[in-house]
DNA sequence: TGCCTAATAT
DNA sequence: TATATTAGGC
């Protein structure tokens, strides 16, 4: 409920028009904050408005968006029940500045609304907590010298295109269609009931590629999408449209790849590997769609040239069918099993349909570690010890997943893993291992790159799950599976720590190359039906 | 008729 | 550039 203080916008006040004094609407879920803006505004003669939930603000704004000069939120401030900020709801729906206030200690959130700024068009402003009477009037005075400037401008602009749309009239006004021009207002921005612009933010763009490879690349038309994204604000014409320009952007991405090669080569572990200053073109950016990178080949060093990268970790895995075999196959190999490895998915569904044949179970896991160039890199690391029996990690090394999954190469942790087949702590050959392991703490064996550099290999799963069920559960701590090898955060600040990616994947192979060829020795020289967990562990890590 | 999608408009 | 709308066709 907005709470308006002498200047409610919805009065008719005939000075209203007159006035200069900025009209500010400040949202916050805490009443003290909306008191102490409110007073601090007051005192520096600004007209307030205040609401404490962000989906009420943009109500307000929409109905009144000409009662407002500027926005004032915090950073965190949910505009929508998505959780995404106010602060950037209000910049692409509403042309109206925002001043976003965040902690001092809250340096990356200031980076985030940095980040808005230059993307949005509309005015961001960033002021700094604890707000003062002096910060708040600067940059309020800011906002009002930017509005006059505008203003002027826009008074300009205006009279010319009034001038003109005169002089169109003027020249040819049977030819105008009257059904046109009708359209053509209800365009306007800040008509009232005009309905607001549908932006995909990153999270409804994640369910659209999530709904997307749910049905299939080819099967995915706008009403299926549209069904499974389940959003009720969401039309099917939102989702055609954007459908269109992923298949665009899709087939973008394939050329570049087919321009680039077979993304399967003859990887040989530690073939090749050549000094750092060699890298230094390495691209690894950070991307911001994460929606076309899922055959991504990475331009990486030559010897490390065949890594398949994956930003998919299969939100849809409760159910295997739910994921496509399309994702699952190399592109330059028809129907080759294969592509993408983070296959819980794959590998749970054909256990599922096996689940009594271990052998064939094994076979498709023996089969996946002797294809060392089905290294998968991802990096966001999600632990979660709920969802995970045993202890095998230990929180502090890792961060949580914090980061969205698009942001990635140059920031969080990463992992690098190949995927023998769904895994995970509970069901892994090595877990005896590992707990008997005093030596070297469980799921902790550092190595060291041809650099110096520490890694530390996170676990080491060799297993696969026992039911599809399984597959699914593990997969909350353990979405890629196979071999992890991750970086503390000191790690991450050394220096180049983008492209040391490279140099820890190139390890992992190197690494996952001996280990598939013991596993193999073992397999064949064992007559147990099974591993031995235990007798694998000892090969691999005490050798 | 409903829906898809390329083209076009905003 | 991103999203909305139109229009032709299945």
């Amino acid at each position: 409920m907005a709470a308006n203080n002498n200047n409610n916008p919805h009065d008719h006040d005939p000075d209203h028009q007159l006035s200069t004094a900025l009209r500010l609407l400040v949202v916050d879920h805490d009443p003290a904050n909306l008191n102490l803006i409110q007073d601090l505004a007051f005192q520096c003669n600004y007209r307030v408005t205040t609401c404490c939930e962000g989906s009420e603000a943009l109500n307000l704004l929409r109905e009144k968006r000409e009662c407002f000069d500027v926005v004032l939120c915090d950073v965190h401030m949910p505009g929508m029940v998505d959780g995404s900020p106010l602060f950037d709801h209000v910049l692409q729906e509403f042309n109206i500045p925002v001043v976003v206030t965040c902690s001092m200690d809250d340096a990356s959130s200031s980076s985030t609304v940095m980040e808005s700024m230059k993307k949005q068009k509309g005015a961001c402003y960033n002021l700094v907590k604890p707000i003062t009477e002096e910060g708040l009037s600067n940059i309020l005075q800011s906002v009002s010298i930017e509005k006059t400037r505008k203003k002027d401008y826009c008074d300009d602009v205006e009279s010319e295109e009034t001038m003109n749309k005169k002089k169109r009239r003027s020249l040819s006004i049977e030819e105008r269609d009257d059904h046109h021009d009708l359209q053509h207002q209800q365009q306007q921005p800040n008509t009232p009931n005009k309905k607001p612009r549908f932006v995909w933010t990153n999270e409804r763009h994640q369910k659209f590629v999530d709904a997307v490879f749910h049905l299939g690349i080819d099967k995915a038309v706008p009403k299926k999408i549209m069904e499974l994204m389940d959003m009720p604000q969401l039309t099917r014409e939102n989702v055609a449209s954007h459908l269109q320009k992923f298949r665009i952007h899709m087939k973008k991405k394939s050329e570049e790849t087919q321009q680039q090669g077979s993304i399967i080569g003859n990887w040989k572990p530690n073939n090749n590997v050549i000094g750092r200053e060699a890298n230094n073109n390495t691209s690894l950016k950070k991307t911001t769609n994460n929606a076309h990178q899922i055959t991504q080949t990475l331009p990486l060093a030559p010897y490390c040239d065949n890594v398949i990268s994956s930003t998919a970790d299969y939100p849809l895995y409760q159910s295997q069918t739910a994921i496509p075999d399309a994702t699952f196959k190399f592109p330059n190999n028809n129907n080759q099993f294969g592509g993408l490895i983070n296959n819980n998915g794959i590998i749970g569904r054909l256990h599922h349909q096996n689940n009594n044949n271990n052998n064939h179970v094994r076979s498709i896991m023996l089969n996946l570690m002797q294809q060392p160039q089905q290294l998968m890199v991802q990096n966001h690391y999600h632990h979660d010890p709920a969802h995970s029996s045993s202890n095998m990690f230990q929180q502090s090394d890792y961060y949580p997943m914090a980061a969205p999954r698009y942001e990635r190469y140059d920031e969080g942790p990463f992992q690098v893993g190949m995927s023998r087949g769904g895994v995970g702590c509970e069901s892994s050959p090595l877990f005896d291992y590992y707990n008997t392991c005093s030596s070297t703490p469980l799921g902790h064996h550092q190595m060291n790159n041809s650099f110096g550099e520490s890694g530390t290999i996170a676990e080491f799963h060799g297993g696969y799950n026992t039911s599809p069920a399984a597959a699914s559960s593990s997969s909350l701590s353990s979405p890629a599976a196979g071999f992890f090898s991750s970086r503390t955060q000191q790690e991450q600040q050394l220096p180049n720590y983008p492209t040391s990616l490279a140099y820890v994947a190139a390890e992992a192979l190197s690494y996952l190359s001996n280990s598939a060829t013991q596993v193999n020795n073992l397999y064949n020289s064992s007559s147990s039906s099974l591993f031995d967990d235990y007798q694998l562990g000892q090969t691999l890590f005490q050798g």
